[in-house]
DNA sequence: TAGATTGTTAATCGATTAACAATC
DNA sequence: TAGATTGTTAATCGATTAACAATC
């Protein structure tokens, strides 16, 4: 009895909701309707309930949803009960920051240890994590539970150390490497792509600039044609 | 004649396509079919005929389609040819690892100034780049070419600074607050949000995990069931 | 009970894949 | 010319939205 498949347009929208929710939570709200809900973000009634439905019936009809068991429903949904080790590869500036990034302890994400090859960085501490020398690493992963690596070296080294990685039993990957990584199924990576980001943005920045201008230039030329539609992500 | 609105899917592999082909021509590969680029990238050759013939025909019947020449078409549709001025708020961990980032000057992404509201961040450099005292920002804008503003502040600020960018004739915003910004339509945000990847990785452990207990189950229980249809992203 | 709102089915819309004629 | 591969149309598939009966 196969559950159905879960979209990943689903998933992706779930940390969303669950952002949402963790702030009505914090401003004391005790129910929201899919409705109030799409309205704060955007989205559609439907979308909410159809996406939840998923799961379960998380609500009851004519009250909407109770705020703080869908958060908790959804923080179940997502994994966010359990703690995760998460090492760091590469101690430069981004593994740096990552490291310093405490909020994500809240969620049970627990940076346990960094490494890096530069015996430059080797043995200063971030916070309270020492960063250690990458030769370590095998060692270490055998003998500490380690759930989750952030890799956060040079696109040069990222693929042989996923590969050794996995060799030494990681399933979780966090890449910000600028590269795929071509691993067994078995491996999940979730990629992080600063990059491919900022050229998105410039993607959208330079053919607004020119819709502006071919819109300025229609309005100039005949009359108003000032209806727009948008349909933002 | 309005052309036909390109799709966000479309926009969203343009970057991942660029990475490829400037891989290719960094070793050198004049030609490439989409079947060899399909079977590289895991997508289908199809999709990526599609995709391209949203911008027009850069390819030729029999052949392929020129490395070079299409790793350089592509970067202009996604207005690499131009050069971004970029300011960092937010001088903190992530600001500096940003700053830091060189790659993206390749790209014509230039970190032209940080800014921050801690007195004791002030005046200290991130490579060349000098940390200003936030109350400057404002003259700063109205004095200097600023293409896209990175904001790096906590959530709790970030709204109120991106709405005064926006009063200030910022147009592009890249967000790493963990929040949504909702701003006029002529400003574009792209949004990084490291929390929400962290939770779409560990969705897909936990989910995993199940599933293999599962299986393990039904292959102890009765017999070998060993095909797994696998659809990565 | 009447009103509200869910859960869910059906209709629509959009994106992906397949197929093939055009053409290098 | 024959073979290869694009550009593009048509078919399929999946995701979103609309609608409404179920029910709190």
């Amino acid at each position: 009895m196969q559950k159905k498949e879960i979209s990943k347009a689903v998933i992706n929208r779930l940390p969303r909701y669950y952002r949402y929710l963790g702030d009505l939570l914090e401003k004391d709200v005790v129910r929201i309707s899919s409705k109030e809900l799409s309205q704060k973000m955007k989205v559609t009634a439907s979308q909410i309930r159809q996406d939840l439905n998923n799961f379960g019936g998380f609500g009851q009809q004519g009250y909407g949803y109770n705020v703080e068991y869908l958060h908790s429903e959804i923080g179940k949904i997502l994994g966010l009960e359990k703690k995760y080790n998460i090492i760091i590869v590469g101690a430069g500036n981004l593994g740096q920051a990552l490291a310093n990034y405490v909020d994500f302890e809240r969620r049970g994400f627990v940076f346990t240890a960094l490494f890096d090859v530069n015996p430059q960085l080797v043995g200063t501490k971030i916070r309270d994590i020492v960063v250690r020398p990458a030769d370590e690493l095998e060692e270490y992963i055998k003998n500490n539970q380690v759930d989750i690596v952030a890799i956060t070296v040079p696109k040069i080294r990222a693929p042989i150390l996923a590969a050794d990685l996995v060799k030494w039993g990681i399933k979780g990957i966090w890449n910000f490497a600028p590269t795929d990584l071509n691993l067994p199924k078995d491996v999940t990576v979730e990629n992080v792509h600063l990059a491919e980001s900022l050229m998105k943005l410039s993607y959208r920045l330079s053919t607004k600039k020119s819709q502006e201008e071919k819109h300025k230039t229609a309005v100039e030329g005949s009359d108003k044609t000032n209806e727009k539609k948008n349909k933002e992500d």
